[in-house]
RNA sequence: UCCGGUGUAGCGCAGUGGUAGCGCAGGUGACUGUUAAUCACUUGGUCGUAGGUUCGAAUCCUACCACCGGAGCCA
């Protein structure tokens, strides 16, 4: 194949010039003189017309499958007709391998399909726009905090012990040793924040947590900042400031990716700064207050004649459905039906909990962990995320400076995404007084020795400091609009799916 | 771990006790501007597995397996 080839997205500056691209095929249709081949490369999609006065392209074009790999030669035709604005009037085809077989359609597929096909479900617009958004996302990341003066700091994956009690950690044998697989850089990162002042960490982390749900993988990456000097309102102006550039970010380069995602942006232009902030007990008062009891109710009344709209519409598309000649409108309408059945399934299942979600809040307790249903009822009072700040201690872990204001609560913070999408950010000040480290740690009966190196850094020079970890998956999902996190990374791993 | 749901052609689904079906994909043919092209014909099945009830089971019962969703936990 030619050396010189032209990326799919370069080919509008090179009208009317004979140009080779190389990809492999998307789509095909042909008619009896005329053949339009859908070419993709990764940068862009391109309809290219072979005419059957050009006879072995012809012959060759209407004999290839789909994902083929080819290299075409053509003419560069701006055409308002052609989808991206250029199409390829075909000289030459090149078939590098014609595929016959290829497993995935363009049309719909069930989740366990897909899954065990992931490796070729990335070809798919969707799937490469999901990526091409967590690359933008990543490099971000990385632009914020080198931006600010943070250093990368990598922790290491492979872990003695746990941070919060060893049940949730994959076990690996290390030369006959049971280590673990990290599920934070924090500790580490605490001691680099004693070198550096402000640093992070950006890596996989691992949970072996039995969640079978939309929001979890037993697999993520985690970004960590960790910063000297540091007191709780710091952390939130930093989460705050992160969050908002993660999703400018987005809007300024992926508008036309969020389209095809179908994810409206008018959701993400209100993320501005600044964001809501409570405290716990706060949120506790929300949660019971006879406002958000009415608001909940009138909430549920709503939902309960959407529900009936969706059965009524139902019905409708049924009816349409019989009436429904071509086959492919019979298709188009029974996956309609089929995603409104399951919108409904799980609307008339939320609508069945509902009241005993908001009696749960009616009467919640000082005391207890914010859980799913008190986040979604809490997000669905905002627009913006929610900053929940100094929660009961005994729902944190060990390391969360209590707040000298309140030694009931610590300078903890919890970033709640709105649209349901839940926790994103966790975060803390740390507790520096070394007595009062070892207090804690006593009190919840866990073993110093292993922590002597973290104590150490309250022995040799202690300083305020804090940081939080946000999840890049739950975000990508979040400013995607994904229903599922399974999306967000290229190849997840969940509880029961390892391959591919 | 607990609760709920689903397993029927390569894929998406219908079929609730009486001959295994539809659409898409694949194949053959027609068609020079298609955008999920259209039209005609056509290949394709151990109905998740094992047992049971029945004259007869995709359909009813039991167990198991796989997958999905939710709870707990969390990012």
């Amino acid at each position: 194949m030619n050396e010189d080839a032209v990326l799919i997205r370069d080919l509008k500056a090179h009208d009317g010039r004979e140009v080779s691209i190389r990809g492999w095929l998307h789509g095909r249709r042909t008619s009896g003189k005329i053949a339009f081949l859908l070419v993709r490369d990764g940068t862009g999609t391109v309809q290219c017309v072979v005419e059957a006065a050009n006879g072995d392209a012809f012959r060759v074009a209407s004999e290839i499958g789909h994902e083929s790999s080819i290299g075409v030669r053509g003419t560069v035709r701006l055409d308002e007709r052609a989808h991206g604005g250029a199409e390829l009037s075909v000289t030459g085809l090149e078939v590098v391998q014609n595929v016959a077989d290829y497993p995935i359609a363009r049309k719909e597929h069930g989740v366990d399909f897909l899954m065990t096909h992931r490796h070729l479900w990335l070809r798919s617009p969707r799937q490469c726009a999901i990526l091409r958004i967590r690359d933008t996302l990543i490099r971000s990341i990385q632009a914020f905090f080198a931006e600010r003066g943070f250093v990368r700091i990598d922790t290491p994956i492979l872990s003695p012990g746990a941070a919060e009690g060893a049940s949730t950690l994959f076990p690996v044998d290390y030369f006959g040793e049971k280590v673990f697989l990290a599920q934070t850089g924090q500790l580490y990162l605490e001691a680099a924040a004693m070198a550096l002042g402000r640093v992070y960490c950006f890596g996989p982390t691992f949970r072996a947590e039995k969640s079978k749900t939309r929001r979890h993988l037993t697999e993520f990456w985690m970004v960590e900042p960790e910063v000297a000097w540091a007191g709780l309102p710091d952390l939130m102006d930093l989460a705050e400031g992160l969050i908002c550039r993660l999703v400018a970010d987005v809007l300024a380069g992926h508008r036309a990716d969020l389209a095809l995602l179908d994810r409206d942006p008018a959701p993400l232009e209100r993320i501005v700064a600044p964001f809501p902030r409570i405290t716990y007990t706060e949120a506790v008062e929300q949660l019971r207050s006879p406002e958000t009891h009415e608001r909940l109710q009138a909430g549920l009344e709503a939902d309960r004649q959407r529900l009936a709209a969706d059965q009524a519409r139902l019905a409708d598309l049924e009816a349409q459905l019989a009436a429904a000649k071509k086959g492919w409108q019979q298709e188009k309408l029974g996956r309609e039906i089929a995603a409104l059945r399951e919108a409904v399934r799980e609307l008339g299942q939320d609508l069945e909990n509902r009241p005993a979600h908001i009696e749960g809040a009616r009467t919640f307790a000082w005391g207890n962990d914010l859980g799913g249903d008190e986040e979604t009822i809490l997000t669905r009072l905002h627009d913006r995320p929610i900053l929940v700040s100094r929660y009961p201690r005994g729902v944190k872990a060990f390391y969360m400076k209590p707040d000298p204001a309140d030694p009931r609560v610590v300078l903890n913070v919890d970033v709640l995404a709105p649209e349901g999408y839940g926790e994103i950010v966790g975060g803390s000040q740390r507790e520096d007084s070394l007595e009062a480290l070892q207090e804690r740690m006593r009190a919840e009966g866990m073993d110093p020795a292993p922590y002597e190196w973290y104590l150490d850094l309250r022995r040799h020079g202690t300083v305020p400091h804090g940081g939080f970890g946000l999840g890049l998956e739950r975000t990508v999902a979040w400013v995607c609009g994904l229903r599922h996190i399974r999306e967000t990374i290229p190849f997840p791993r969940l509880m029961g799916r390892i391959y591919p």
